[in-house]
DNA sequence: TAGGACCTTGGAGTGCGCTCCAAGCAACCG
DNA sequence: CGGTTGCTTGGAGCGCACTCCAAGGTCCTA
């Protein structure tokens, strides 16, 4: 919501799906989203109190109804929450996305960071994996040295 | 310490240097070796403490005299760190060092289950890049059909 | 109609990885 | 000589990201 561009929307974005939706409905409850996020029914509720989740729908009880939109926002948060953005810029994210389209410009200016600070991280890792390398090699050598000794 | 193969030691892995070290000495205060590194005194006492750092040599009046080797230690730590590996598991791989050549084996697993772990966390972050290019686009596409309208 | 899932708010607790302090004293540097 | 740096132990505090609970209620399904 608050986005309003033809066809694509931004909060649908993981493209193509590794695990389809637990049922075709378009309306799931708190454990049920619990059980195909991996997330606590605590941790969502947490989500929505701090912003970091748009407004769930209710049934005219009161009860939370999430939508497809509302688990693909939640597999972004996901994504992001793997590369280590501290959830208060995630909710600033989130409260972008409310505000509408005149946040465009800071939205992606938001993204980019983030995408430089995970090509950073790769790098980081990258060269971990290297010196790790270089020690399992190590002692790959010092044990067949010792087996011919 | 507790190694003893050949020429190359475990400790000291990392083959070239960035960063020289301060000095061509072999013994640093605590306050270079915080400066070198970024951590701090108070942390690099709490690695000794709980045993995530070898002892390290003292002075015949009690100060902590570290050597490259400790540097070296230091430096592979971080790398470890930034896995995100718990501190708990470096500090049994540094009880492993001291235990001495019987745990080459478990040292090797260690590395290795590590390494699967650097890798996965590459990929992971692989795909949080490509869903972060696709929303960069995104916001990309919309702000020039903006533009042209 | 029973039992389980769900609702609310506010606040407390947890685990991790630091981060810092107190206090009293030794050592080093200009 | 004075000021900075260092030493020790044990413990407290912090920020983050959850994690969970209380309590009193409503809703849904078998």
């Amino acid at each position: 919501m608050t986005e309003t561009v033809p066809a694509r929307t931004d909060t649908c974005a993981t493209a193509p799906r590794a695990h389809p939706r637990p049922e075709g409905r378009d309306h799931y409850t708190i454990s049920e989203v619990a059980a195909h996020t991996g997330l606590t029914a605590y941790t969502l509720r947490w989500y929505e109190r701090i912003g970091l989740m748009p407004h769930v729908d209710r049934s005219h009880t009161g009860q939370r109804r999430f939508s497809n939109r509302d688990l693909d926002w939640l597999a972004f948060v996901g994504k992001l929450r793997l590369t280590g953005m501290p959830v208060a810029d995630m909710v600033r994210y989130a409260e972008l996305l409310r505000e509408g389209e005149h946040t465009f410009e800071e939205r992606q200016e938001l993204l980019e960071s983030t995408r430089r600070d995970v090509r950073a991280r790769i790098d980081e890792l990258r060269d971990t994996l290297a010196v790790l390398d270089y020690k399992i090699d190590f002692y790959a050598d010092a044990r067949r040295a010792s087996e011919r000794a």
